[in-house]
DNA sequence: AAACGGATTGGCT
DNA sequence: GCCAATCCGTTTC
C-alpha cells in the first residue's frame, strides 16, 4: 500500500531513512509504471547539519521545497549532469530529507533496461543516486511532486530486513561537512547487490 | 559580474 | 585509478 502524509510527517529523519530499505519507490511516466526496492539511503537532517543545504537554514529557490512538510519529493542538478532524488520528511520549515542511492528493480524492468541501455541484473543498473533517478525515469520535473499523488510514490510491499542486515556507516560525498562527514547517516541492506560503492560493512 | 565547486558517473589508462 | 562532463547556487571581487 501506498505511504501517506502521516507517515512523512516523522520528525527522526534517521528512523525514516532506515525504515525506507525495502519500501518501494514507484513512477508513473505516460502511463508507464517502473518502479525498485529501496536498498541504500542517506538522511540529511536540516538547518544543523554540515552536508545539508539547508544548513544553517540556507533558503533558496532550489530548497524551498526541503521546508514543506514532508511528502513530497526534492530533486536538484548535481555536478550539472545527475539528478539526485530525495524524500522530504518531518514537518513544514524543519527541512529533513532522506536522498535514496540505490534500489533494486522490481516492476517495469523492461523499461527501467531500455532507460539505463543495460540489463537489470546488472546492479550498475540503479546503484548510485544518479542511477535510481535515471532508471526510474526521474529528472528535474520530478522535483516538488506530492509522494501521496501518481506520479512518484513510495509503497509498503511488506519486504523486510532484520537489524542485524542494516548497516549504517558514514555518508558518501560529504568531506565537506567536516565533523558531520563521520555521522554514520547513510543506510545500506548489507549483502544486496544494489548497493553503491563501498557497500562493505 | 565572474569564479568556484559539488549528496556523481562512466570511459579510458 | 584518474579525469572529464556540465549546470547553478554561493562566494567573492
Amino acid at each position: 500500500m501506498k505511504l501517506d502524509s502521516i507517515y512523512y510527517s516523522n520528525r527522526d529523519v534517521l528512523f525514516l531513512a532506515r525504515d525506507l530499505l525495502g519500501k518501494v519507490l514507484v513512477t508513473q511516466i505516460n502511463g508507464v509504471i517502473t518502479s525498485g526496492i529501496i536498498t541504500e539511503t542517506e538522511a540529511y537532517g536540516g538547518v544543523g547539519d554540515k552536508a545539508s543545504h539547508a544548513y544553517g537554514g540556507r533558503r533558496t529557490q532550489r530548497t524551498s521545497v526541503m521546508y514543506a512538510p514532508g511528502g513530497v519529493s526534492y530533486v536538484y542538478l548535481c555536478y550539472g549532469i545527475h539528478y539526485l532524488f530525495n524524500v522530504v520528511s518531518s514537518v513544514r520549515d524543519e527541512p529533513h530529507a532522506v536522498l535514496v542511492r540505490a534500489v533494486e528493480p522490481l516492476a517495469g524492468k523492461q523499461f527501467i533496461a531500455q532507460r539505463r541501455n543495460r540489463g537489470t541484473d546488472n546492479a550498475s543498473v540503479s546503484t548510485g543516486p544518479g542511477s535510481v533517478t535515471k532508471a526510474l525515469g526521474i529528472d528535474l520535473g520530478f522535483n516538488g511532486k506530492d509522494l501521496t499523488g501518481n506520479q512518484v510514490w513510495i509503497e509498503d510491499q511488506g519486504f523486510r530486513y532484520k537489524d542485524a542486515d542494516i548497516a549504517a556507516v558514514p555518508r558518501i560525498g560529504v568531506a565537506y561537512a567536516a565533523e558531520h562527514a563521520l555521522l554514520p547517516w547513510r543506510f545500506f541492506v548489507k549483502g544486496n547487490k544494489y548497493v553503491s560503492k563501498p557497500n562493505k560493512v
